[in-house]
DNA sequence: GAAAAAACGGGACATTTGTCCCAGCTGACC
DNA sequence: GGTCAGCTGGGACAAATGTCCCGTTTTTTC
């Protein structure tokens, strides 16, 4: 099973975005600009002038349904890309993006990353890569969902949460998993009942061989 | 909401193959290749030394999970890539793609492929636009399934399975929404009850304006 | 064309998840 | 310091989904 990532970072994004250009490049194509935390980066349904490489700071990729509800695609950390999709396809957003922290990040005009595309074998590399990742993560993550009960599918994210010092809203850790807050809250005092997760509160520590066995244990 | 493609082709990829590429360069290493239905073209887990483009047939994309229990991520018809993924990350196959009628499709080598996608702009381009395409169909998918309930999504399949000839196994369709057999009969007798289908079977016509009232009315 | 294998349909019951609701806590703001 | 909004935790119940199972129908195989 490949390896669940919460937060998607992508340092070599930044890395090209902030050494790989001259000066001359970026001009007034290439910016940086600032979101404070609440604020949207991107808007569902609308079109966007910029593809961003968050520099800073952590925001969530959601799709609002008709219903109301959010699901949580992703969170984004230092490097990842956005809106580099709708640029490729032409079509508007397919998702909004919140920042849930103050955030930084480049901006490019939608013309220049289009020129880049074609004409810097960098980029296109690395957006290869980039988009191969997030389809495997993607389906692996739609999959595990679909398949494991939520307790289960908490347990995973729980032991990934142990590893990130960031604090997150119950709420878009239960969008993230597709369950309400309150089966979110449910399965959470049924793992600590278990002596799963430490009493305390949820940011805890899972030892990794009690992780284990319980996904053997489910597994099976 | 975009629009729901349940089997996913690409023409663009067949006509690049068979058209755009002249005998010399195909050589030994593109060639046609066929497979009974329900043989494997790839399976999760191992390397691959072809990347195909699907000719002809039917085949599904799906992701075994550790209790056994199948997600179907899509259904593939003609033109169709697998196996790129795998080649851009240099990864095992995190999918296993199964043949549900007799299918053919061109081997292309995986050194050929990797020199395609930086020597030849348009398969580069037609790979960028494949993999977008693929990731907002993934990431609307998985977001619709995990917000709303499984009656809901098994009408939007339905709908879309009314305007496609081929019949599915029970199974297929119950796995690629993400639940049982029997959750996927009970729905479907309810919204026979309902008089929502016609009783006869399920690749049944819905009156486009009963469905869109049902979309509205589950909306609310 | 008979026997075996697989798919189908649904009853009965257990488990999981959602909805609604309320009481306690916390932090923002006047 | 008060109050108000929003997050939190969980009880009670309803709805959705899964598991197990068995008789029937369809498909495959020899």
């Amino acid at each position: 099973m490949s390896q669940l990532t919460m937060i998607h970072t992508n340092r070599a994004f930044l890395n090209f975005i902030e050494n790989q250009l001259t000066e001359a490049e970026k001009k007034d194509r290439v910016f940086l600009q600032s979101w404070p935390a609440g604020s949207h980066l991107l808007k569902q349904g609308q079109g966007n002038k910029y593809v961003f490489v968050q520099q800073t700071g952590l925001s969530k990729v959601h799709i609002t349904e008709d219903n109301g509800k959010d699901f949580i695609v992703q969170f984004l950390g230092e490097g990842e890309l956005l809106g580099e999709i709708e640029v490729i396809q032409k079509t508007p957003n397919l998702t909004t993006v919140t920042a849930l922290t103050a955030v930084t990040a480049w901006c490019i005009t939608t013309d220049y990353f289009a020129y880049l595309i074609t004409h810097n074998a960098e980029l296109n590399r690395l957006l290869l890569l980039s988009l191969a990742h997030r389809l495997n993560q993607t389906s692996a993550r739609a999959s595990y969902q679909q398949v494991y009960p939520a307790e289960y599918a908490m347990l995973k994210l729980l032991s990934v949460l142990a590893t990130q010092q960031t604090s997150f809203a119950k709420k878009d850790l239960a969008d993230y998993l597709g369950v309400s807050v309150r089966s979110f809250n449910r399965s959470l005092k049924q793992l600590r009942e278990r002596s799963i997760v430490h009493p305390d509160s949820f940011d805890l520590y899972i030892e990794r061989d009690v992780f284990e066995r319980l996904m053997r244990e489910y597994g099976e």
